[in-house]
DNA sequence: CTGTTAGCGCTTTCAT
DNA sequence: ATGAAAGCGCTAACAG
């Protein structure tokens, strides 16, 4: 018995069972073509020896790494983490490895991984990207032959599978909802238009107010980080103004927070004077845990819910499809369609139970 | 210039620069044994044929992959999700990989992703283990050679770093808050004590009723799935007897969650007619997002808050420590305290603001 | 059914 | 400063 059974190669357990380490090799990836008694022998000396064969190893040879890389802006974002969850899971079955990258919104940082993705000579990559800049980087994997799918962002002039949102329908329902609600002035808030989830929702809008009659008013749509700040800060410019908007529709719930945050801490109230919707839902037990029947705390705002962890799921399913599948024809685009939740902060359930 | 730069070998630019694939190597790892003139010759080959060395055979060649496990119960839990976040920083700023495993509570998985892990050569673990019977894959771990470090949860009988919360005496603190309440039939909500989270917290528990002079009541510990469900069906029991307790400490927030879900159905009132304490918070946003000072919807639940980030973090730290630093002693345990957050469902801000 | 040979792409060791 | 040889642990391809 080793000490370190890590040291032990398939030489030391083809001594031992007295034949080639090549028997050794048939053994341990199941194929038929061995004796009975061999495999027999070769299964004692492997146990024996507490022989575990190196993935390393096996790559090199098969060029095959079993591995995929799994890259997105923020995994502690539960929207990204459902992703994550759906693609490991998807992955593990398909009995592959996951290796995880966090670029926090950072092109630098984004660019940094998928070279060194590259270098692992992972199969493939699911990838949520920052915006449009990073279609460099993309190319670059296109020129390097990694299958990527993108998830949750698309990006012009990049042709490759991806499973996204449908933010401009989603965008013009919560809208129109406003809408019919008798809203006119109603804002948005979101982040520069290199996101194309930014740009598709700001379609969306566009397109809601526009079916309404209503001229559009650039200065009522407001650019700013895509996260709680930015929504604070662009709440307050929306505030400074003399006829401030009555509603408003940010590109997704973190946005929201902030928006929220900065309307009560100018003393007013939502959705009495300022209502609001937006994309992604912020009642995260809820929707990890759907055991949780009757939801403890009241949900207050009023979204568009995307199925996040389908978008991993399925993004990687895709993703496996061209890597072991046949080379296929074009690239596949995939539109998931959300659920239009209704609650308080758009004023229709307003001071509900 | 290459059709797929992946297949460009270190032979491939030796060939181009006119040197040998050693001088290549010597090159791509900046290793000061080179002239200039070649050194640059070398780099000109290299950008010209899109070479990107493989870490695959490097990890071969070296006996080092480069790469750690991170290994958890539930990715999508915020708590775990935290731990992924902060274990991946620190991972990559070191230059290392991480392959994340997600083992949905379920021993046998784990033990399929730990063996996996092994074949991997993976220069380490960091792993938040699904319970006490996780011993024996840690044990094979060991005998592996493999460095790893506990998060979270603590195994008797397995000596190695550890970075745990202070569960014994957050439990005591939650408790002792409901004592000096006035609250003295206090039930206590955990899963079976084969995790030492809960085995710990249920010590805390009775230490603070011990001090205060309460004598235990068993009947009051509830045994439950550790998720909301859990929570449901474990509070539902403690609703159906004649002397319901007046207040509740659960292990965690999601059975919290569970068990208010049930008071309310019931049509009673948190805190007025059951109080509750808990580990864990469940206002993510605000604790993902520093930015939102002022977190729009009131937090309700009173809570000992852990420090997940740097469970990950530190925990990762202490791994790297193992793997490059000198041989060291003995195992270190690093225990946190949270975070003790007082809000509504205790009762001692009843009806705040 | 089993073994031999020749790598996979890189690095170590030892020369020069 | 550079190179040749050998090998990391495994497997494809071809014997027999």
């Amino acid at each position: 018995v080793n000490e370190n059974p890590t040291n032990v190669t398939i030489k030391d357990v083809a001594r031992l069972s007295g034949v080639s380490p090549m028997t050794v090799s048939r053994v341990i990836n199941q194929s038929q073509r061995v004796s009975p008694v061999t495999r027999s022998r070769v299964e004692q000396a492997i146990s024996e020896l507490g022989y575990v064969p190196s993935r390393l190893a096996r790559g090199l040879s098969r060029q095959k790494t079993g591995t995929i890389a799994l890259i997105v802006p923020d995994v502690a974002n539960p929207f990204f983490t459902l992703i994550v969850r759906g693609a490991e899971d998807v992955a593990r079955r398909a009995g592959y490895r996951v290796l995880l990258c966090d670029t926090r919104f950072d092109l630098t940082l984004e660019a940094e991984v998928i070279e060194d993705m590259i270098a692992h000579r992972v199969e493939g990559i699911v990838i949520a990207p920052v915006s449009d800049a990073s279609r460099s980087q993309l190319k670059r994997l296109a020129k390097f032959g990694v299958p990527f799918v993108l998830i949750d962002r698309s990006i012009p002039g990049i042709e490759c599978d991806a499973v996204l949102g449908d933010s401009t329908g989603g965008a013009r329902i919560l809208v129109e909802h406003l809408i019919s609600l008798g809203h006119r002035r109603i804002a948005m808030i979101l982040e520069d238009e290199s996101v194309s989830t930014a740009r598709d929702r700001l379609a969306g809008y566009a397109e809601a107010l526009e079916r309404a009659g209503i001229p559009p008013d650039p200065t009522l749509v407001v650019r700013a980080t895509a996260d709680p700040h930015g929504g604070l800060v662009g709440m307050e410019a929306l505030l400074g103004r003399d006829d401030r908007p009555t509603a408003v529709f940010t590109v997704n719930n973190l946005v929201a927070l902030g928006a929220i945050e900065a309307v009560r801490a100018a003393g007013l109230e939502v959705p009495d004077d300022v209502a609001f919707v937006c994309f992604d839902d912020i009642e995260y037990a809820s929707l990890l845990y759907p055991f949780l029947r009757l939801y403890p705390f009241h949900p207050f705002l009023t979204v568009m819910l995307q199925p996040a962890e389908t978008f991993g799921t399925l993004g990687t399913q895709l993703l496996f499809e061209r890597i072991e599948g046949p080379r296929l024809e074009r690239a596949r685009k995939v539109v998931l369609p959300g659920d239009f939740l209704v609650r308080e902060s758009c004023g229709a359930n307003a001071h509900a139970a």
